[in-house]
DNA sequence: CGGAAATTTGGAAGCGCTTCCAAATTTTGT
DNA sequence: ACAAAATTTGGAAGCGCTTCCAAATTTCCG
């Protein structure tokens, strides 16, 4: 059996020095034409491939990203968000001619971030990309920065903007805009399903809700806040303590789509027509919102192009060649837009 | 700056030789217990951790393994079912110390298959799980047997099963057992809608099913049947079809959840009361079984323990340490159950 | 207690590549 | 046409680890 051909064997084939070889593979600009062919010929000849392996070890890189989820050990993962970004993540990296490592882990269980900081550490890839509620985490974040460790947050709040490259919706925005649409449908009184507290992008889509009604006059009373932590469950829970009232709302907004659905179940249940008797409004235009009764208003983030802009913002991070510039550290908004369906209705 | 310490500063530190500590990090049998002591002591004072590169390229393995996902460019992929094998299979790997690389393909791009082999070829990774389609790809695995490049099978059809290792559930009682529920409570006429066609597991899960109604005296008329592709969309469309007629089914089958619910989406705009007017059954239990309204009856499939299990029996086939012992090749059934909700009632 | 067998340890040769530096070659300017 | 500058090429030193083989040590048993 001969085993599988290495650079010298190209080197030789081409009758050029192994160095040469490496020069060409690598795109340096070095290289005359004459040289470059002869060798891109032995390569093809010989049906040559770099071994990753030795490429990592010499080089000090292992061309590999890692993208964090979250998802307590219990509740199931908000599948259709991870998948979507994950998907443009994974697009992304193949574009680019990187590997993607997805990891999710329970925030709770990893209060140390020994995990997370291992990957760094480890040199097991060479970027990371964090999700909420990783992508809030002060500390995370400081150990990642001090480490000079190249990252890039996804839905992060403002603080975690400010100090790192990030890419997310105008969240504020979004929220005031669902405001403006169920204030449009003459509704006056709110149940809102919100995300966990160290979500601070879902709570910023909270404070642009209220601003909307502030501007219609309303003042936080005309809102009951639940907080959920986007499962489906919790907004069945929820929904069901917030409609229970004497003076029950006629409209639910919820920070995502799984806690809406739920929130629909619940009005089912209790015989409720939506959107007749109750509006109900979702959060990501996942597929979720599509597969309900009757379809869910919610707000359409791209959730594939901030997974794949994030690797992309992740990638020229690790590239930066010259040890001088500073790692890219800017914002990145990516446009959102409200998607009307027939859970939301005039009251 | 201090870089990061090598082996060659533990063994110095410990007062051994280098391929002493490379034996006591291995867990190789022939080390004394003082030495270990002296080398682990060493190991946690200078907070060593060994470069996977190097590993990596000494060993000639890579400790990834790659777990293969079909989804065309335009569709969304069916990410419940997805994320679930996928967080089993993550799990398992973090358990026995494997990274997981998650890569989605569209299988009618990758009639080559250039893509996965290039995955084997490149040692990027060290074994593969394949899902369906590509888990019945005749013609690759063939390519993967002959390179000797160990793989594991999800839900593959029964030729594939006979020929490597396997993991999935007994598709055709499982549809026998969709058939029986149905059949008892007095359906007679049906609507089937399948799976793609080169999706040979569910094609047995439609072959169970009719051999259910055949036991009952009921010939394959009695079922009409439509070829989805598993998408939600994919269900409404042909759940119109099926339900225009004038002697419609008074079931419908579903081969996944999604388009199941699909069809429940369909029922409703088509103003029929599920389960009183029409009857729908699911496959999977995916959480959408539950989102939609009404629940769904489905075949709950154990799909994180199918992901679990496809990686450690995958890494028992890279493990193989002996070149003797040939490949784990079982066909490795794992539970299913019925799961009765409220989209099926007595017709 | 002595020598053979079993076990533990060390030395050293790679694994296949990148990259630094110096040598060889080509290009440029005058 | 010639020296100087710019570019291309080759040589060689690692990157940090595993693993083979031989040397050293311990254990075993008659």
């Amino acid at each position: 059996m001969d085993r599988k051909p290495t650079i010298d064997d190209v080197a030789s084939a081409a009758g050029v020095a192994r160095a040469t070889v490496s020069r060409v593979l690598n795109a340096s600009p070095n290289t005359s034409e004459r040289v470059r062919e002869r060798v891109m010929k032995a390569v093809h000849d010989l049906n040559y491939q770099v071994n990753q392996q030795a490429r990592q070890l010499a080089s000090g890189t292992s061309r590999l990203v890692a993208l964090i989820f979250a998802a307590d050990a219990e509740t199931e993962p908000n599948s259709y968000y991870h998948s979507a970004v994950e998907l443009g993540a994974m697009r992304a990296c193949s574009e680019l001619g990187y590997g993607l490592v997805t990891h999710t882990l329970d925030p709770a269980a990893e209060k140390d971030h020994s995990r997370i900081l291992l990957l760094a550490d480890n040199s097991r890839c060479d970027g990371l990309v964090l999700t909420p509620p990783f992508s809030d985490d002060d500390a995370l974040i400081r150990a990642l920065q001090q480490r000079g460790f190249p990252f890039v947050l996804i839905s992060a709040g403002p603080d975690a903007r400010r100090l790192s490259c990030s890419v997310g919706i105008d969240d504020r925005q979004a929220g005031f805009e669902l405001g403006a649409h169920l204030l449009q449908k003459t509704h006056r009184r709110f149940g809102f399903i919100s995300g966990p507290r160290d979500h601070k992008s879902a709570a910023l889509r909270l404070q642009g809700f209220l601003d909307a009604l502030a501007g219609a006059g309303l003042n936080d009373d005309a809102t009951v806040i639940a907080e959920g932590n986007f499962t489906f469950k919790s907004g069945t829970d929820l929904a069901g303590q917030l409609l229970a009232g004497p003076d029950r709302p006629t409209a639910l907004v919820c920070a995502n789509d799984d806690m809406a659905a739920g929130a629909l179940f619940t009005a089912h249940r209790l015989g409720l027509n939506v959107p007749a008797d109750l509006s109900i409004t979702g959060f990501d235009d996942t597929p979720v919102s599509q597969i309900v009764w009757p379809p869910l208003t919610t707000i359409h983030q791209p959730l594939r192009l901030i997974g794949s802009k994030a690797i992309e913002l992740l990638v020229a991070n690790v590239m930066r060649e010259n040890g001088a510039s500073d790692p890219v550290c800017a914002e990145h908004l990516v446009p959102f837009h409200l998607i009307e369906r027939e859970s939301t209705a005039l009251r």
